[in-house]
DNA sequence: ATTCTTTACTTGTGTATACAAGTGCAAAGA
DNA sequence: TCTTTGCACTTGTATACACAAGTAAAGAAT
């Protein structure tokens, strides 16, 4: 008898379960930025919060971590968990993707180059395992205008994993990692990034429209996942003459 | 009789007691800094740690989730924690301050303009509040040189807080972030930052020996430190040229 | 020899509890 | 009235334990 094994890499669009800690996190969060909490007031103490969502308190101070990590909050001893502000524009630095980092503003993604399955040439710099460079490499390039000025110019390369349908998938005006999160469950946990200013090339000039001496923040970013092993890379040209960008470290 | 409050910002040389998770965390990133444990290697599990350390395994976990935090492991579930690599270059945009960024390359340190105490004008582009307006602000300008280039033009501005000897100290070739830790037990725990391409002014161009139209990378950043209400604010221009700014997210 | 199962180990999540340390306010004292 | 003390509340640190879930290797079955 042949048993099919479910591929690790399955596709569903069902949101995956995940911790208490997490849930409580993502709650807080909501509340905070749709105003509920406003900057300066105390979110409810830990103990409070205990009762109310049914926890213990190693794992409320958990998802309180989580807030304070971004930023939504700040923890005093002897008085509360402060809270710091609404979106606060967590930005493209800290988290996970341009799209999320934009804010309220208008985004749109242009896809000039669709993803492509190619032979691996470089990850901008980073090394790349013997395993992803036997897969080849899906590649793709898309220009982000805010507001209608083109301000990001991305390139993105990922190992060309059986993720199921994925070249087909439409990229355009969608965030890549909501793709990868409700389609793949693959989220971005973490990764490394170096930034330099620079001049554009040809290419970046047309895409960007500025001249060859206007300064362009670029970003080379590694991007590690939940999934063990999958860790892709993207380039990132800025032109930050309107858009400055924002984080927290 | 009149009592002699001991100030909150008493001045010592001594270094302060920590948690045990956080001396847990200075040990093992010491092990793999030094090359004890190397790329690819396995720390002793959470248990193993236990017994070694004599400490329970969720004061355990959070030394090693600080060790994620910075990158130096990843951490597998069923497999155990694995070291990432040597320093790592934390880099200026994660890690508090320049001097910790470097590594290993000749660092030099130039005064600019000593510290000085003003008026507040703006603190780079952030808010600050009535009570450190009312302070006033110390302000000093560095220019920080690696292997004899000049890379760094740092501009920092704090409240002039009852820091005991702060403007007379001596600043060259020494890191503020050291200084303030080590004599006043201050830690900077983390803040906001902006990053911008940008050309420089005449100043910046002196001091960093390009011309006008060479790309400088900007960061105005937001310090925020262990001390209730201490905020501290810097301003970085970087020729990026030869060392570019990485960081991990 | 190959495949499957078991087993021992790893990290991930969660509960329950205790005490330390900082804050803010009200009550008691001068 | 002003100051001090004490108390109730907050977050910070740490212990002890339990079970879930993933990994890897040894052993059993085919």
């Amino acid at each position: 008898m042949i048993i099919f094994r479910i591929d690790k890499f399955s596709c569903t669009d069902e949101p995956e379960r995940s911790p208490q800690y997490q849930k409580l996190y993502e709650k807080l969060r909501k509340l905070i930025e749709d105003g509920y909490y406003k900057r300066g007031d105390l979110l409810p103490s830990e103990n409070e919060l205990c009762k109310a969502h049914s926890l213990t308190r190693p794992t409320v101070r958990k998802g309180l971590d989580l807030l304070v990590h971004d930023g939504f909050i700040i923890r005093q001893q002897g008085k509360g968990s402060i809270v710091q502000g609404r979106p606060r524009e967590i930005g493209i630095l800290s988290i996970s993707g341009t799209t999320s980092a934009i804010g309220k503003e208008k985004l749109i993604t242009r896809i000039i180059v669709k993803p492509t399955i190619i032979a691996w040439d470089n990850a901008f710099g980073y090394e790349i395992s013997e395993a992803d460079k036997s897969l080849g490499c899906i590649t793709m390039e898309r220009l982000r205008l805010i507001n209608n000025l083109p301000v990001f110019y991305d390139i993105t390369r990922m190992p060309n994993l059986n993720l199921p349908r994925f070249t087909s998938r439409s990229f355009e005006n969608r965030s890549l990692f909501d793709i990868l999160r409700k389609n793949y469950q693959i989220r971005v946990t973490g990764g490394e990034q170096k930034i330099l200013a620079t001049t554009p090339d040809a290419h970046i000039q047309k895409h960007l429209r500025v001249d060859v001496n206007h300064p362009i923040l670029r970003l080379d970013r590694k991007m590690e996942t939940n999934r063990v092993g999958f860790t892709f890379y993207s380039q990132i040209y800025c032109n930050t003459s309107d858009y400055s960008l924002s984080g927290r470290f």
